[in-house]
DNA sequence: TGCAGAACCATAAAATTCCATATATTCTCC
DNA sequence: GGAGAATATATGGAATTTTATGGTTCTGCA
């Protein structure tokens, strides 16, 4: 394993996915999964984009509890609920591949590469070819916006 | 059984409804069950959408004290008789198949297939074709309304 | 005695586990 | 410092086990 281990979702990596919808979970993002104590992922595809959008299990707990928070017949439960709804755990096996379900694969126009994008405290599994579309529409728009300003004055405690 | 298993009903399960009614329950929603002991299941219709409420036994308890909770003669206690009034139990049997008693196939316009639908602490039971509908007009509000904000923004804080 | 519900069997499809390998990376001992 | 051993990762394929599902038989009860 590389050196460090920093516990968030980090870089991008462009794995392979078989016949069967297998994929290798890279493994620094089995590192931060185990360290989280998740024994697989969660997906659910993304409203925004055509994407899945994956986390440890841990998330889908703090669903659970955002909608007990509020009364159960509400729209808001049901928006939350929603997600849970269209959300999959799919388990990590021994080789550290997982199966992408059919419908997630459609959705987010996989064939046989899938990207694994770290955001952090979660990442999104993206087709190579409609990431770097995105990719680069958000590049260009972080920079129009001037996207370093928050950076620099979080990073600028330390110093 | 797969490892995890996160105990909550998760994701969307299509089956069919064979000329006895019977149909089976997702595994891994026995699964959820199996973990909370639950013998069978409680049936009973939603009285705001064309679907079946459904979740372990234990659930029927949670609902009772809510009853006691609030006033005896209020339309909410009203409601919650209701439920407790139409709601059925309904045995597994060893092949993991129940059968839906007629009037809930009916209420549900329910034919010869079966959506399962996870919502964390219960589920509902939906005609594939109405489930879609509402699917869809919950993805499209849950979207406007950024349902997912909340969540991320919430567990962010605990890092 | 006829019918609904329960228990039994059988089977095809799907998911999970296990094994094999190529390639890259790290370690270790000289 | 470097050759080769040991380890880790990504991938492909096969074997095994679970599910979902259709059909049949059994049983109590009206």
């Amino acid at each position: 394993m590389l050196g460090a281990a920093v516990s968030v979702f980090l870089s991008t990596f462009e794995n392979k996915v078989d016949r069967k919808g297998r994929v290798s979970v890279p493994s620094s993002f089995r590192n931060v999964l185990s360290q989280q104590k998740s024994t697989g992922i969660i997906l659910y595809p993304s409203f925004k984009h055509p994407c899945l959008e994956g986390s440890g299990d841990e998330r889908i707990q703090e669903i659970v509890s955002s909608i007990d928070a509020i009364d159960v017949f509400s729209d808001e439960a049901e928006n939350l609920q929603t997600i849970l709804a269209d959300a999959k755990q799919v388990s990590i096996d021994s080789d550290g591949r997982v199966i992408l379900p059919h419908e997630f694969v459609v959705h987010a126009g996989i064939s046989d590469l899938a990207s694994f994008v770290g955001l952090g405290k979660s990442f999104q599994i993206w087709s190579p070819k409609n990431f770097s579309i995105h990719r680069q529409k958000n590049r260009l728009r972080a920079r129009e916006q001037g996207a370093t300003l928050r950076i620099i004055s979080s990073s600028s405690e330390r110093t």
